[in-house]
RNA sequence: GCAGGAGUGGCGGAAUUGGCAGACGCGCUGGUCUUAGGAGCCAGUACCGAAAGGUGUAGGGGUUCGAGUCCCCUCUCCUGCACCA
């Protein structure tokens, strides 16, 4: 009869809920405890409850909370529920509820699921992101963007107070593309009256233009962009909730249009987001993930002016186009004046100005209209319009071949004055750089491609510092500048300086940087998410609602479904929606914030979650932050991880918290396949094929669900496969094969878990089966934490075996009356000295997170135990404290069965005794030119002159050396001896 | 294409300042106890070989007394990004 998992466990998640075991101490009754934050990725409970993933990661987490626990460290491990999102609103469209009813339900079946996994939360800092005392300071933090600008002087966020004041006393200016810069007066230098460029001061400005700049340096601001917009959902989405153009959701078409929406200046902090990466402890590539993701490139933007000689008949009538381009993110502002026609081009490699042949614009770009030969007009349009039409996905599919049309237009090369014809073409992004290109086919492929297509010219002006230039291709690595005047024969480097610094001095050039990041779209048109704390005048103007009005709550609609128009569901709520102050009558913000809001700021306030006052508490944020241990899914790497970073960092410039990054250490646990599967491959009927020939093995969506298909590489045909259990398989030299007809290849692999594959493991079963604390320990017994790995619930009776392994030897089995003996007697020097080992290793082993390996030893130790005829008490207390972290209830039944009335939790971790780890003897293998031969035992203190003579005499070495020259005797001290011969 | 990670028995995986490859678990084989066992216990289990011995960490080459580990080349798989100028 095993123990009974069943009664313990639900025994001890009672006693640590009613005593409240897991409470962190708030600074002050800490003492001088040092602290330890361990936090997860906090769940979105979804209505199909937790995941293996889910366990794994939570498990981690609490493993390193009650190890430290032990370890005498004051430890905050909350969790909590980001509980807002398009899920639970689609859910409760269909099936007629409210999503603040559904989202109770999944909370309460998740919060039940994660207790019965024992996870030692300290339940009295729950968060629920949906709670008005929750999202009140999410809206308070979105006034603190709102409130502040970027002041690229200092790199940091500031007071918008603080801009007006400079913008007041003349120390900044207004530069005619709007930006606020430093005031060239204070500089020292003069303001050029009559230059079209001139900067403005505050007091020459209307009101209305004051408004403009000051919104305009708002961290949080509305601009016009386009936007995913699906009218079957009646909602933008996210880019990362549109697949294939079609939404995630329901699959319906989304559609690329302009709208209205709030922003956030993400894009001022690529810099210190790039930057600060090199002191966080996290993995290598998702530092470089996030870097990607930034994209920052350095190069030059230069001004090609448009020769208007070439353009006979370019009118500035608009055309009729569907999609409105986005302001360009670069640094270098438009040239609007209308004699003042310029084409800004940003270029990483200013080397090779003078191979360039020809430009390209961006379809949307909005000089296209102006520069466009009246000839041209109309296949230019034509070309817009198919552009205008295309998926995202369609354009930038990889195997599609460059197209364009030529404007008519010809612009001058600012380095040689050579005149260059204009195309647009669709391989130049609107939304990168400045949405124009000089194109240098010799050195980039795609201008190659293109030229090669439109016949343009091919002018080579870098050539490999060794070896030939390619000819049928562009050559775009650095080397010596050739057919370049001002630059020939010098390296790519130093050409690049020159010939910024040469155009620089014409005011055509300058150094710059670009960015792939964009500022943050962070309004949706869903019911269920924060409202925004802003009014808005009849102008459409935003205000701050005053803080003393905080939060401001969702109102509690009936009717909540989107409107089929991108006017927000919040619309609909028209008590709530108007609003009047001091006399004058606003409307209220209806977009929602997206579901990212909540989470990037949830670990500030696990530090202080029923704070009224503030967001959080001085003293309790530089107590606990930052975040020391941060575990979470991979799939975070970007979003959520940047997002919060970038909150965090206004937040600490604006003085509110006191650490430039949030988490310090992350670590991302591996994903949890499903079970192997096996899959036979044959054709339809019953011809065996002969297997070499499959090729290309994968899934596809089928009628009939997901099959394994695979490409018959002579034929072109198609094999399917069909799945078969593992006992039918074989493996051979090359592959698996079918048992029962070895012509059969078998295809053995991995796949995500999923309903539609029917792969997916329920925690709940398994607990009823297993038990949570088998459950934890195979889960992180499967292998590293970090590691992607198969699931196999076959292998859980390992973890039950050794659990009932361990309750035999500490507990006893009082149904068949083999009461364990506990006896109060000294531990017998051999086990003695593995338990001393086992402590060391298992302790370093889940600081190293290596929970796997620290596994192995306990079952190491346990097993010797069972060679024992009684436990020692000390040993049997030892192994129990070792127990708890990673398989807590049955480790707290076994201490309290000990003779211990209190939980083991705040027991001290058992120390180890480095004098007991070291052995009288040793067995050293001994080598005869590197392959083992013999084995000797010598004292531990034997010196190196007896050690090789009792080598040189080890039964098995005899053989080998008699006889023979020994050119060489080597003893590497503890670990071998090896003898070299001829 | 670019970037990052990985490749070790039938399966999951151990072993890293270069030093006994396969810890530990699953599975499997034999034995034992048992009315029975999805329980327990004992023994075995990389491959070839009767044995002696030989061969083995994706493949090839190199450094070294000694390489899973270090260096070079190649292959495969995973993950992310992808017309980013």
């Amino acid at each position: 009869m095993p123990y009974n998992f069943m009664t313990i466990e639900k025994k001890w998640q009672e006693y640590w809920l009613a005593n409240k075991t897991f409470r962190a101490l708030d600074p002050r009754d800490a003492a001088n405890m040092k602290k330890s934050y361990v936090l997860d990725m906090f769940p979105y409970p979804s209505g199909s409850g937790l995941h293996v993933g889910h366990v794994e990661n939570y498990t981690a987490t609490d493993i390193i909370s009650r190890y430290q626990r032990m370890r005498g460290l004051n430890v905050l491990h909350p969790t909590g529920w980001d509980a807002f999102g398009l899920p639970a609103e689609q859910y409760a469209i269909k099936n007629n509820r409210h999503p603040r009813e559904f989202t109770a339900k999944n909370i309460e079946n998740f919060r039940r699921q994660i207790q019965m996994m024992g996870m030692s939360y300290d339940w009295d800092r729950e968060i629920d992101t949906t709670d008005p005392r929750y999202y009140k300071w999410t809206q308070w933090i979105f006034l603190q963007l709102f409130n502040s600008y970027f002041d690229r002087i200092d790199a940091k966020a500031k007071p918008i107070a603080h801009l007006v004041h400079e913008l007041m006393n003349e120390n900044l200016v207004v530069a005619p593309d709007g930006e606020v810069v430093l005031n060239p007066v204070q500089e020292g230098m003069e303001r050029i009256s009559g230059d079209v460029r001139v900067e403005r001061l505050w007091r020459e400005l209307s009101p209305d233009e004051q408004r403009g700049v000051i919104d305009g340096q708002r961290l949080a601001y509305m601009d016009e962009v386009p936007v995913n917009w699906c009218p079957g959902l009646g909602t933008v989405l996210a880019n990362e909730e549109v697949v294939d153009g079609r939404s995630e959701v329901g699959g319906f078409p989304v559609e690329r249009r302009p709208m209205r929406q709030w922003m956030l200046r993400i894009t001022a902090y690529a810099d210190r987001l790039i930057e600060d990466l090199d002191m966080l402890d996290w993995p290598e590539s998702l530092k470089e993930m996030q870097r990607n993701w930034i994209g920052r490139s350095t190069g030059a933007t230069i001004e090609f002016e448009i020769d208007e000689a070439t353009m006979p008949g370019a009118s500035s009538q608009r055309f009729a186009q569907g999609s409105e381009p986005q302001a360009a993110p670069g640094p270098v502002g438009e040239a609007e004046a209308d004699d003042d026609l310029l084409i800004t081009v940003f270029t990483t490699r200013p080397d090779t100005l003078y191979g360039a042949t020809y430009m390209v614009l961006a379809p949307e770009h909005p000089l296209v209209e102006r520069i466009t030969a009246a000839t041209h007009r109309e296949t230019i349009e034509a070309y817009r319009q198919v552009v205008a039409s295309q998926s995202e996905r369609d354009r930038t599919s990889d195997t599609k071949e460059k197209t364009g049309v030529a404007t008519g237009a010809h612009a001058i090369n600012p380095i040689n004055d050579e005149r260059i014809p204009i195309y647009i073409a669709d391989y130049v992004l609107w939304g990168y750089g400045t949405g124009a290109i000089m194109a240098v086919p010799a050195h980039d492929q795609r201008d190659f491609d293109f030229a090669k297509k439109f016949n343009l010219p091919i002018r080579y002006v870098v050539r490999p510092a060794a070896g030939e230039l390619p000819q049928d291709r562009a050559f775009e690595p650095e080397g010596i500048a050739i057919n370049s005047e001002l630059i020939d024969g010098l390296p790519t480097g130093e050409a690049k300086q020159k010939i910024i610094d040469v155009l620089s001095r014409e005011g055509n050039a300058r150094r710059s940087v670009n960015y792939k990041l964009r500022d943050w779209l962070f309004s949706r048109q869903r019911y269920w998410g924060e409202p925004f704390p802003i009014l808005l005048d009849e102008a459409g103007n935003a205000y701050a609602v005053d803080e003393s009005e905080l939060p401001v709550t969702l109102p509690d609609l009936v009717d909540f479904k989107p409107t089929g128009t991108p006017e927000p569901p919040l619309s609909k709520a028209k008590d709530w929606l108007r609003v009047e102050r001091d006399g004058k009558v606003f409307t209220r913000e209806t977009n929602t914030m997206p579901q990212w809001a909540g989470s990037c700021w949830y670990y500030l306030r696990f530090c202080d979650p029923m704070n009224e006052k503030r967001f959080v508490d001085v003293e309790k944020e530089q107590y606990w932050m930052p975040v020391d241990v941060y575990v979470g899914g991979v799939e975070h790497a970007v979003l959520h991880l940047l997002y919060a970073r970038f909150w965090h960092k206004v937040l600490y410039d604006l003085g509110h918290v006191s650490t430039p990054e949030p988490f310090l250490r992350l670590v991302n646990q591996g994903l949890i396949l499903g079970e192997l599967e096996f899959h036979a491959f044959q054709f339809s009927g019953d011809h065996a094929i002969s297997t070499a020939l499959l090729t290309d093995i994968r899934e596809e969506a089928t009628d009939h669900g997901v099959q394994m298909v695979a490409t018959v590489t002579e034929t072109r045909a198609k094999a399917t496969g069909r799945r078969v259990p593992d006992d039918q398989v074989e493996k051979t030299s090359d592959g698996y094969r079918l048992k029962s007809n070895p012509q059969i290849r078998v295809d053995a692999r991995s796949f995500k878990m999923s309903k539609s594959r029917g792969n997916v493991a329920s925690p709940d079963d398994l607990v009823r089966d297993y038990g949570a604390d088998a459950l934890r320990l195979y889960i992180m017994y499967m292998g590293p934490l970090e590691m992607q790995k198969p699931w196999n619930t076959r292998d859980i009776v390992g973890m039950t075996r050794f659990l009932n392994a361990v309750w035999r030897n500490l507990a006893g089995d009082e149904e068949n009356n083999k009461v364990a003996q506990i006896v109060d007697e000294p531990i017998p020097q051999a086990i003695d000295r593995q338990m001393h080992r086992t402590i060391k290793k298992v302790a370093e082993d889940i600081e190293t997170l290596r929970f796997n390996t620290a596994i192995a030893e306990l079952i190491k130790l346990n097993n010797e135990m069972n060679k024992l005829p009684a436990i020692p008490r000390d040993l049997a207390t030892n192994f129990a404290l070792m127990l708890a972290p990673l398989a807590p209830h049955i480790a707290e039944e076994l201490w309290q069965r000990l003779g211990n009335t209190e939980s083991l939790t705040r027991h001290p971790w058992p120390r180890y005794d480095d004098a007991k780890l070291v052995e009288s003897t040793m067995e050293l293998p001994v080598q005869v030119n590197g392959k083992v031969r013999g084995k000797i035992t010598v004292a531990a203190d034997a010196d190196q002159d007896a050690i090789l003579t009792a080598a040189a005499e080890a039964k098995g070495v005899q053989q080998w050396i008699n006889g023979k020259e020994i050119k060489k005797r080597l003893y590497v001290p503890k670990k071998l001896v090896n003898f070299v011969v001829a």
